[in-house]
DNA sequence: GTCTATAACCCGATAGAC
DNA sequence: GTCTATCGGGTTATAGAC
């Protein structure tokens, strides 16, 4: 919610941190990589932040921030349907996984898992990450309405189609192979047709007894 | 398979390199922290270790050859039932989360998400736990027989099995909470009875036509 | 706000006596 | 095999002119 001004130079060291942290991870990414790749210069860089991990922090809110506009809409623009629209995000993550050789997976997981114990500011933007996604894929589960178990908790699902994603990214990202994500992904699909035959049962059925 | 011989001081630097990578992580890691926690000099480690990588190949080794004795054998020790064995294990995982405060989870998934770029060797070894794990959990998916349906996938059962778990350790360690791996274990245990009744409904009617 | 130079420190790895 | 001392280099961050 506190979102600095926005000026070039900043957002360019943003921009350079979000592909380098993407890429090689917070620790090994060093101040000298993020000006060579933003082609700032040390004084600019200490100028708009108090220092690198406050550049994660800004990171972190455009991750969060963005989700939306950077994330959802282009993997939902031609999709309507809510359970779909949740396996068009996951087949937006395959698609980065693919394009890049197996090799970027999902930014905030690895960050997750890179930072084994983050200052409570950079744990807070992560776990709002994690939310904000979650959030997204339980409104896909509450919009189906009718076609998804009455008593099915939503928030639940939701939570483990986002431990699928980020567990597929791993495992592809290690074989260097996206059959694993693709086994995870098909497995989860087979999960939520079950999840809707039995809705249709319960519809049919009003009162089986 | 190259298991070179063993022996006190180079065990104790193994023993220090697994319990600190899985606390700070490789790169929060230097050779002065392995050699204080294990109580050796420079001199002993680099006479047993080319360098501080092949120390992370040893510990890959040690935890991909200990998954049989240190993981599964102690998880398995009192449950028969061979999809309890699955869920044994996973609450293996639980136990040493809520034992570290969430902040322990799956060490070989915290070394594959900060390690983006690993040297080969490094990244076969990841691979190799990943795979020992997998086949673990899709010898009690096949030990179930046909409590499962016959045409499905044990593999790709096991795979999501593994997503699962560490998609959830991952998001209970971000919120410190172990909420979200409870929730994702609690919807796996409701696919497999989804599963379970299917198989038993095709027992039923072997030919439902 | 941008630039250069550099301070202060920690890193992995090595040398060489014992 | 174990020990101490240290090298060379990369790290984050700062100082101070413009």
């Amino acid at each position: 919610m506190t979102t600095p001004a926005s000026h070039p130079t900043r957002d360019r060291i943003l921009a350079a941190a979000m592909r380098l942290f993407a890429e090689k991870g917070y620790g090994s990414t060093s101040v000298a990589d993020l000006l060579r790749e933003a082609g700032a210069n040390s004084g600019s860089l200490y100028h708009f932040f108090p220092g690198k991990q406050d550049v994660l922090l800004g990171v972190l809110e455009t991750y969060r921030d963005g989700i939306g506009p950077m994330l959802l809409e282009p993997a939902w623009r031609e999709v309507e349907d809510p359970i779909e629209r949740v396996f068009a995000l996951l087949a937006s993550y395959r698609e980065r996984l693919v394009a890049t050789d197996c090799t970027y997976g999902c930014p905030i997981g690895s960050l997750a898992l890179e930072l084994h114990e983050p200052d409570p500011p950079v744990r807070r933007l992560l776990e709002a990450n994690f939310e904000a996604w979650t959030e997204a894929v339980q409104g896909c589960y509450e919009a189906a309405g009718d076609r998804l178990p009455e008593d099915l908790d939503r928030h639940d699902l939701a939570l483990f189609t986002l431990t699928t994603m980020e567990g597929g990214v791993m495992l592809s990202r290690t074989a260097r192979d996206p059959t694993p994500f693709d086994a995870a992904v098909r497995t989860l699909r087979s999960h939520l047709e079950a999840l809707e035959a039995r809705a249709g049962t319960q519809l049919e059925d009003p009162e089986p007894e």
